[in-house]
DNA sequence: ACGTCAGGGTCAAAGGTCGG
DNA sequence: TCCGACCTTTGACCCTGACG
């Protein structure tokens, strides 16, 4: 026992719990407060005194004290990199049975499914960076975390725009294919899902990763190429979609200071769309979306706690999850303006994007789908990519 | 469970409380005495009886025999090294926090706003009720909850469904009107609102007053009257709408066993879009839309605390934002429908129509959206619904 | 094997609520 | 106003599983 004194209250301290050390008091307020999801308010100052006989007097500032004493409920250090203490980290852990009673076998303690996630996107950019160093001479994009070269990008041209859409079609069914709820799907439903998402998917990343862009109403291509608001619409953007993607999405997202994490959940949500069309097994997909969905609000209530003194982290989940709406309603615009541009010959709509981006009435030849879903991950997508050129 | 009988006045005892066994009466009866130091005086000769029937005739002796049969207000061990008075020891604490709870009156004094909403809610279903008395001979619709009539249900024609919408939108306008946070926003944000949501709202009414139908595939418009999914493409609806309502709406609310709160929460939050076009003051519809989504995401989570057990409950909050975006993409179509409809000839569209549907890029001319504005509520509404037949 | 640490749960006895 | 039936929260104490 090094120390005696709980960093709270000042009573005494039984251990350290949830990264803090602490009373018992505290720490089953803390526990109590994280699972219950309390939102506590003080009635005063946020300044009320936390000792061992006033600690009962305001919830919420105790709740402060204990994160500023450093309690975490999923102990990840709010932002910095620690490769090392990844083992043993405090963690509000999942409710178990009740003691006493009979134990029902439980299953969890599986890698969290944001984690899987994240890494799915990391590989995908990985395969984007290779990609865009051949065919530009762009640095390569680190997973949107990169400065940005304001010298290097140049304005997009019709042309980017349908080599950038083809590009971002082609990652994102290799994005789907190293996702195991997605492996697991009837061929049919896998299709469903890639004709449904592709353009929310496509507009989400566009938005996601102009967040970092600081030069006014601008969107980044996924070749690196830049594409204002004004510009846009000289180029077949005749629904204003580069206009709404910043004014809905885009600042939005820099408002709410949307992060990785929280991209790549979105992004998973989105596309296990239960409800699209001619999707069968509506319950493996409705699964698979309400997984993703539980470790994104958890993880947003975990962000939330971290950051009480800011208002910005609270309801988040729910202020996230208001960007889709819009999202949804300017892919739709998008595959307007493309549908446009190809009745004017303005675009060259190739076999890929006729049949994820054209959604027509008619049932698909599933035979371009057939042969990307077939191929291996990363066998010749660089080639496949490049074929444009 | 040591004893029974009150020690103080015979009652029976709740347990041990600061010291004696007592019953609730006397346990609060003490802390109020000791909290407020009251100093009360025997009007007799100190000896009164504390009895069940008598203990509220006489304080002082009732805090007398309180401090007789062992209650203490201060429990402070006799020395702070004495390890074996680890025993808890009964005393009087100092005030803690605020726990709000019981029904009613909400926490922070303000009405919870959820509940304005639904007061709101009521407000305009009255008003649609008594409309649809006078237009047609079906029972009055009592707030969605009301048994359906199927004898007296009849098919939608297409007349109906142009009268269904622009009673729908009357009723929106004046559900808008009847919002606190609506009225406080300058006129170009009203019109911004109420053109940006009308679409969506009106298939969210019609959404949620569907779900109590039995019959399969079927929506029941504001006058009551039934579309089919199969007849409903006969009568203009040539993107399926009617179809995609129930496969991506009505029927996951059904699953999810939507209720009247949460309806109405999501109809504000759809409503409150600050990022709707021509919005000036984005700060206050945010502000109002996030006030709702908190709201909303508490009563989410006191749902699933309180049905632990199933598994609907669980991120309730999000599953239920998670319909927003089909809705938007439904209601999209729903204009596209009226847009080809009106160019075929279909249908009259009237001015209202034309001003909240057909979202036109030509900045409107305020003129209609003014006058119903201006119009205090209730004043002529029905003579304004019936002035199409 | 066995103690320590830090998760989890329990439930008596504190607290607060609010109609009467 | 105060009372007290009824509810929630607290925290001392105990259980459990991982790790050395």
């Amino acid at each position: 026992m090094v120390e005696e004194i709980c960093h709270i209250c000042n009573d005494k301290a039984t251990g350290k719990h949830y990264g803090a050390i602490s009373c018992d008091g505290c720490k089953g307020f803390f526990r109590r407060s994280i699972r219950k999801r309390y939102h506590y308010q003080c009635r005063f100052e946020q300044n009320c005194d936390v000792t061992r006989n006033k600690r009962n007097a305001c919830r919420a500032c105790r709740l402060q004290k204990c994160i500023k004493a450093g309690m975490k409920s999923n102990g990840k250090p709010s932002s910095l990199f620690s490769t090392i203490s990844l083992l043993q980290f405090p963690a509000i852990q999942n409710e178990r049975d009740a003691i006493g009673k009979r134990k029902k076998t439980s299953v969890n303690g599986k890698q969290d499914l944001i984690e899987q996630l994240v890494e799915a996107e990391n590989l995908c950019q990985q395969l984007r960076s290779s990609v865009i160093r051949n065919t530009s001479s762009l640095a390569p994009y680190d997973c949107g975390k990169v400065k940005w070269n304001y010298e290097d990008a140049r304005a997009a041209t019709l042309d980017d725009i349908g080599k950038s859409i083809h590009q971002q079609l082609v990652l994102f069914i290799e994005w789907a294919k190293s996702l195991p709820q997605f492996t697991f799907l009837a061929q049919l439903d896998k299709a469903a899902l890639l004709k449904g998402g592709a353009a929310s998917i496509i507009v989400l990343g566009v938005a996601y990763r102009s967040i970092i862009l600081t030069v006014e109403n601008t969107i980044c291509l996924a070749n690196d190429t830049l594409l204002g608001k004004e510009h846009a619409t000289q180029v077949g953007d005749i629904n204003c979609v580069v206009g709404r993607i910043i004014d809905e999405i885009v600042n939005p997202m820099r408002r709410l200071n949307m992060d990785l994490y929280e991209y790549v959940a979105l992004k998973a949500i989105l596309f296990f769309n239960p409800v699209v069309r001619d999707c069968t097994d509506q319950d493996a997909v409705e699964t698979a979306r309400y997984a993703v969905l539980r470790s994104f609000q958890k993880r947003c209530v975990d962000k939330a706690l971290e950051n009480m003194e800011d208002d910005t982290f609270d309801c988040r989940s729910g202020k996230l999850l208001l960007l889709l709406p819009s999202l949804q309603a300017i892919a739709q615009q998008l595959v307007e303006d493309v549908q446009l541009a190809r009745l004017f010959g303005l675009v060259n709509v190739d076999s890929l994007m006729e049949e994820l981006i054209l959604n027509d009435m008619k049932p698909s030849d599933p035979q371009i789908l057939q042969t990307s879903l077939a191929s291996p991950v990363n066998t010749s997508i660089k080639a496949e990519v490049e074929v444009e050129d």
